[in-house]
DNA sequence: TGTACATCAGTGAACGCGCGTTCACTGATGTAC
DNA sequence: TGTACATCAGTGAACGCGCGTTCACTGATGTAC
């Protein structure tokens, strides 16, 4: 929150609320998200928000697109190093289901936000995660380490499995588990999907 | 509904509260089920719903639990011939994955349900369908399709991938595909995996 | 540089909503004697 | 077989809840001249 409010007019409302929505969702998921306690948290009006987003779901599609970003950034940051070996390309898809799957397990309220929070989701822009992950095929791919006849709809089992793995951890029979025996079995599901998906048919 | 119901007492209000429960979690997922709704279809007063469940969770619960029920028989039936050949043990374990998406295709709001619907899942008991995944899993290693030091833990990359569709096909990016494409993506997402888990090391 | 005025971005009060749940109750059932 | 009485399974009315959203409004801003 900069100095950018000058009393009355606010400043920059919109972006003041997406912010609080994305406290609001980083705790309780997308439930938490009320017009009444984003406006209060910006010390607002209730309706003051609807100058900016015509009803309640158009500020929750806001908040996921700005909690996609942050997913991304971290798919890449985990996937740092690229390169054209077939290990480097093997390495950099694994640390972008790992990131996905991570970020799941820190951000719960977020994750559950993010693609799925919402009744009508944005259509229109393509989910930045999504372009990791697409990215990541293409460099395995490039790489050798995936037969091109087999690269296309490459992403629906790869993303089935890191999104149920994450589901089952988050919510499923793994809710209870421990944080290391979580892992180990991320690291395991991550593992396969890409042995599955780039075995020789 | 028998003519079990012989004028005050109702006969068995527990099961007619589910079975209302079935109805309106079928067309309308977890939030359609409401003690007042239930009672509505029951012909009853809302808080005669007390006297058989402490509160709308333990309903909700004694729901999804039906509906892993049906859930497993669809499983098992879409998986009939059993026998101990590589290429059966693959058919009988494609078959239960397969089952898993059909279901949650053709019943969404039933599936949502079932094992994330709510919010203290029932601990105490396995659910049938998971059961039948593991069944599924012991049989390909009885065929010498899944080596046995792979066989622990083989349970979770399969229902992540299975499940993650389903997902990824109801609320995500897959939600406006044609059936037929759906269908084509889960065998390969089923297979995928199975080629995955099965893979020699 | 000054000012009239359109437009923009807020305010305050109110609405209807259906829900889960609790209270004190009463009619029906079944069992001990 | 008859009956007294405990228990069980319902009823009816009410509570509080916080929400999304709309209405009619007013104070602040910026621009044309």
């Amino acid at each position: 929150m900069t100095d950018a409010k000058a009393g009355y007019h606010h400043g920059d409302l919109r972006a003041a609320l997406i912010d609080a929505g994305l406290q609001l969702t980083r705790a309780g998921g997308p439930d938490a998200l009320t017009i009444r306690e984003a406006t209060r948290r910006v010390g607002v009006s209730p309706n003051a928000a609807y100058r900016h987003f015509t009803d309640r779901e158009a500020l929750l599609r806001a908040v996921a697109a700005a909690i996609q970003s942050r997913m991304a950034a971290r798919m890449h940051s985990s996937a740092r190093r690229r390169g054209s070996t077939v290990q480097q390309a093997r390495d950099r898809l694994r640390a972008v289901g790992l990131g996905y799957i991570g970020f799941a397990l820190d951000e719960p309220g977020w994750f559950t936000v993010a693609f799925f929070g919402s009744d009508a989701p944005d259509e229109t822009a393509v989910a930045p995660p999504y372009v990791a992950l697409v990215d990541a095929l293409n460099a395995m791919t490039d790489a050798g380490a995936l037969p091109p006849e087999q690269r296309d709809g490459a992403e629906w089992p790869c993303w089935s499995a890191v999104h149920g793995f994450a589901e089952l951890a988050l919510r499923g029979p793994l809710r209870g588990a421990r944080r290391r025996e979580v892992e180990s079995l991320a690291q395991r599901t991550v593992d396969d999907i890409i042995a599955g998906v780039t075995a020789v048919r």
